[in-house]
DNA sequence: CCTTGACCTTCCAGCGACTGGAACCCCTAT
DNA sequence: ATAGGGGTTCCAGTCGCTGGAAGGTCAAGG
């Protein structure tokens, strides 16, 4: 199977599955003309991929989970262990998202936005309350 | 003043205000010895920098808000209309990651966590439900 | 047989916003 | 004279791709 094919199959850009290949992630074989030959177990592990790094992990947690879920003698706490430390690093950037779209909230709310120059959002990041 | 001394009182590393420097968001005058010399106006330039860049605007924005913090003949709704994007950008990201937060929070549940193989989580991602 | 066009290949550069480190200069105190 | 704590420049690396150039391969149509 080519890359096109792959990619689509993956939905995943075809300049991915190289960069994946790159850093070893997936390592597809060769055909005689020097395209990437891939297998279906490829194709699965491309799609494992996506629908990790969907839901946020890390190129390096990807890999840690793909080896993971090809070892069969694996112990789930360990993935389990993974996915809450990367569950608590989400809530904690939610939270500092949060901060930011209520203090913002308010300097766009208190904010005139009309012709005029007097600007509460600028005398605040001046002033620096919030 | 010398770049310590304005990294403390601005609140960011030395570094990075040489940075912001390179990229023109600064220009501090130099002393004969070579060495930055910063008048309070640049202190206070870098504060409202760190305030912004704290509110999650783009290195962009905040040299489009510093032009219009020193452009008395702005409109507010310059800087409202700005802000307003902005806030929106970042209530889209907090809803990507609820989203994430709530697909993990589930496979996070539903996985014992033990030493035995069985792993939701790993079955989900290869799967690829939701 | 030749061309066209869609595919594939590699390699290099750039994004954003810093950050680390090397190699060096300057200033003050002892 | 030296030690230490500033400062300087420049280059490389981070993360996860993405764009583009320059070229090889393949199937279909004239």
């Amino acid at each position: 199977m080519n890359i096109g094919e792959v990619a689509e199959r993956a939905n995943l850009p075809a300049k991915t599955i190289r960069y994946y290949e790159d850093i070893g992630l997936v390592r597809p074989l060769r055909d005689a003309n020097g395209y990437r030959a891939f297998r279906e177990t490829d194709v699965h592990k491309l799609v494992f991929l996506g629908r990790a790094r969907a839901l946020g992990f890390s190129i390096e947690d990807c890999r840690t989970l793909l080896a993971l879920w090809e070892d069969r003698d694996r112990a789930s706490g360990d993935v389990r262990r993974l996915a809450k430390n990367h569950l608590a690093q989400i809530e904690r950037k939610i939270d500092d998202l949060k901060d930011m779209r209520d203090t913002l909230k308010d300097l766009v709310r208190a904010c005139a936005g009309d012709d005029r120059p007097d600007c509460p959002i600028l005398s605040s990041l001046a002033r620096g309350d919030q």
